[in-house]
RNA sequence: GCGCCCAUAGCUCAGCCGGAUAGAGCAUCAAGCUUCUAACUUGACGGUCGCAGGUUCGAGUCCUGCUGGGCGCACCA
């Protein structure tokens, strides 16, 4: 696909005067209104570095630029600097041709989920697990390589705690006693329920909790041997039921109890040299740890504890050596298969005494690490940055990005998972899918009549698609409340609209092929209405740049909307004898198979940007 | 106390790293299916872009200060 903004701007820096060729040369779209298709303020800036009048400048720019191919002319408009494409050129270019990505030669590891395996996924990890599933497929749409991970805490007190609360409430033997039950939830819900009562019972820092935090001690010690491994794994096999249900896949799992073992940490913590201190006396007497108040602003201690005084790491220690791993500056981990996902593509999954390096997988050795995580742990994010600085010039810093979500309120109130009072995930994904299937059933009854099995499957395909867009469509870093009727809506700015012009550019395909319509296109008779469709698709690798420079998938959802109301706009244009006349089906021989095509390559590029998004499209609806 | 983030229409949000008349959706009102899917479209209504300064030919966008809100500052993760 022929990049017109690149074009235009290389022939206006032919033109550049040589005190004016450090000047960035911006190409936009002419608002709506204004002559022209793609216009540039270069004149203004041209002014102050010529001393010269910027509508004299834009008359004479116009006059002396060679025009690229596809542009037809060169208009001043004002102090602007104005272009008209050719109309048949451009868009039989943008039809005919499809955008690949020419390759990085990089390696992103999106890490996200990373959810504590100690119950099922709340409203709130749906967020998250989103924007990374979608950043991963927005890397590789731009011409990455990546490979998603997802952290597996299991040595944390979060896993430990309903571990304990299971035996507690259930006996020592409560695995037997969960596989025994008749109808028995899902293993994660099953287990969240005693984490739950657990915390009730005894609340954090009260007397009855300090009792038994010996015993929960236990467990954790258990964890960190790796005895329980085997629980956990049914834990998190549990737990990715939710994410297959989203459509969600991993490259690979990273377990924490895998990343402490051996030397791993120990290789780690030698560069930091002479920096971690080992104070003999004060309250960090015993411990190890560095000065953060020259890598991070605004602490209370300026003292960061890395290895407690029993010897065990703290949090950051660990994701500090998993981030030097990620990046390549040693090995150690063995991996082994996990599981096949939805798709059929093998999960693997770091493990003791697994293979080194599996058969046509390299893991890690990444070129720039994107983490998808709550914006609340940007403290230890900061802390993992500031180990990576440590490392040769200091502009490994550079390759960790912490792409922090905001979180998510429910119907205006904050969750807790200890106290209970959050949303199941998979209740939402339920919900989702049964409402729009609902709605199917009221406004297109002939589809669940003539199609009783592929209904449900639409259903799903929409509810997902509403529920998906809703949590990436506004920044990452904005704070969103869920609302079920909002959430969940079917009409508007959501994904469903988007869905309905394919589905509905699919329909006039099908007829299209019924009529035997194939011949051949001509170009001339198309007009400034088949235009603008065409400009919108032209847009994509921009809007595919702008999510991976500003490492958010957002402008994608607002891309995918403006591709849906242009051509809804289009397909019910009317002419002004108030006549629709911009139909396909029944245009003139020539026009008809242009406007086809046209319409067909609008499908494609809506089927690419809800693609990046994690996003399906159904042929009907 | 220190640090990070947010503030744009009644509500929920965009605004492409300084450019042309600040855009959508929801809500309210009106209009359009004997053309291909009306889960759509068109129009109306709705804005001192939190406040005050500054930089600039030009500021919602950059700088400073303030106000209001969210979050963070553990030998938890």
């Amino acid at each position: 696909m022929q990049d017109f903004k690149q074009d235009l701007k290389t022939a206006l820096e032919k033109l550049l005067p040589p005190e004016a060729s450090h000047l960035e040369i911006v190409i936009q779209d002419t608002p709506s209104g204004k002559p022209g298709d793609y216009g540039t303020p270069l004149p203004f800036l041209l002014a102050k570095a010529l001393r010269a009048n910027p509508v004299q400048i834009a008359t004479d720019l116009a006059s002396r630029i060679e025009l690229p191919k596809g542009v037809a002319r060169a208009e001043a408009v004002g102090p602007y600097l104005n272009f008209f494409v050719d109309i048949a050129g451009f868009t039989q270019d943008v039809v005919n041709s499809r955008y690949s990505a020419t390759p990085k030669n990089q390696k992103v590891i999106v890490e996200h989920t990373s959810v504590n395996p100690n119950k099922e996924w709340h409203v709130g990890h749906i967020r998250g697990a989103l924007l990374g599933d979608a950043m991963g497929k927005i890397y590789r749409a731009a011409g990455y390589t990546v490979e998603v991970q997802n952290y597996i805490d299991d040595t944390g007190r979060q896993a430990a705690e309903s571990i304990y609360a299971a035996s507690r409430y259930h006996g020592a033997n409560w695995l037997e006693v969960y596989e025994e039950l008749t109808e028995k939830p899902r293993l994660d819900h099953w287990l969240g329920e005693s984490y739950v009562r657990l915390n009730k019972e005894f609340p954090e820092k009260s007397a009855q909790k300090l009792e038994i935090e010996p015993e929960i001690a236990l467990v954790v010690h258990a964890l960190e041997r790796g005895e329980l491994r085997g629980i956990v794994e049914k834990i998190v096999h549990a737990q990715l039921e939710t994410a297959y249900s989203l459509g969600i896949e991993y490259d690979l799992l990273v377990w924490e109890s895998d990343v402490v073992k051996e030397g791993f940490v120990k290789t780690a913590l030698e560069i930091f040299g002479d920096r971690l201190q080992s104070p003999t006396e004060g309250k960090y007497a015993g411990a190890k740890g560095v000065d953060m108040s020259s890598f991070v602003p605004g602490l209370e201690e300026p003292f960061k504890v890395l290895v407690r005084g029993n010897g065990t790491f703290v949090y950051e220690t660990k994701d500090i050596a998993y981030h030097y791993w990620k990046l390549g500056f040693f090995e150690g981990l063995e991996y082994r298969e996990f599981g096949v996902q939805p798709s059929g593509k093998v999960l693997w999954t770091s493990a003791p005494n697994g293979e080194h390096e599996p058969e046509g997988h390299k893991f890690a050795h990444a070129d720039q690490v994107v983490n998808v995580i709550d914006a609340r742990q940007q403290f230890p994010q900061m802390v993992v940055k500031a180990g990576l600085s440590l490392v040769s010039d200091g502009t490994y810093a550079l390759k960790h990005h912490h792409l922090a979500n905001e979180t998510v309120l429910l119907e205006g109130e904050t969750m807790s998972g200890r106290k209970g009072t959050t949303v199941p995930a998979d209740d939402v994904v339920t919900q989702a899918k049964s409402r729009a299937l609902e709605t199917l059933k009221s406004i297109n009854p002939d589809l669940m009549m003539q199609k009783p099995l592929e209904a449900p499957v639409v259903a799903s395909v929409v509810g997902l698609g509403a529920l998906k867009f809703t949590f990436l469509k506004s920044e990452p870093k904005r704070q969103i409340d869920f609302r079920w009727d909002t959430a969940l809506a079917l009409q508007g700015d959501t994904a469903v609209v988007v869905q309905y012009a394919h589905a509905r550019i699919r329909s006039i395909a099908r007829k299209a092929k019924d009529a035997g319509i194939n011949g051949a296109p001509d170009w001339n008779q198309i007009g400034n209405l088949e235009l603008d469709l065409a400009k919108v698709i032209a847009k994509y690798p921009s809007v595919l740049e702008l999510c991976v420079r500003d490492v958010t998938p957002h402008p994608m959802c607002a891309y995918a909307l403006e591709l849906a109301t242009a051509f809804n706009g289009y397909y019910n244009h009317k002419g002004t004898d108030g006549k629709p006349d911009t139909s396909v089906l029944h245009a003139p021989e020539g026009l008809r198979e242009a406007r086809l095509e046209l319409v067909t390559r609008v499908a494609d590029a809506i089927r690419e940007a809800l693609g990046v998004l994690g996003i399906d499209a159904p042929e009907e609806m």
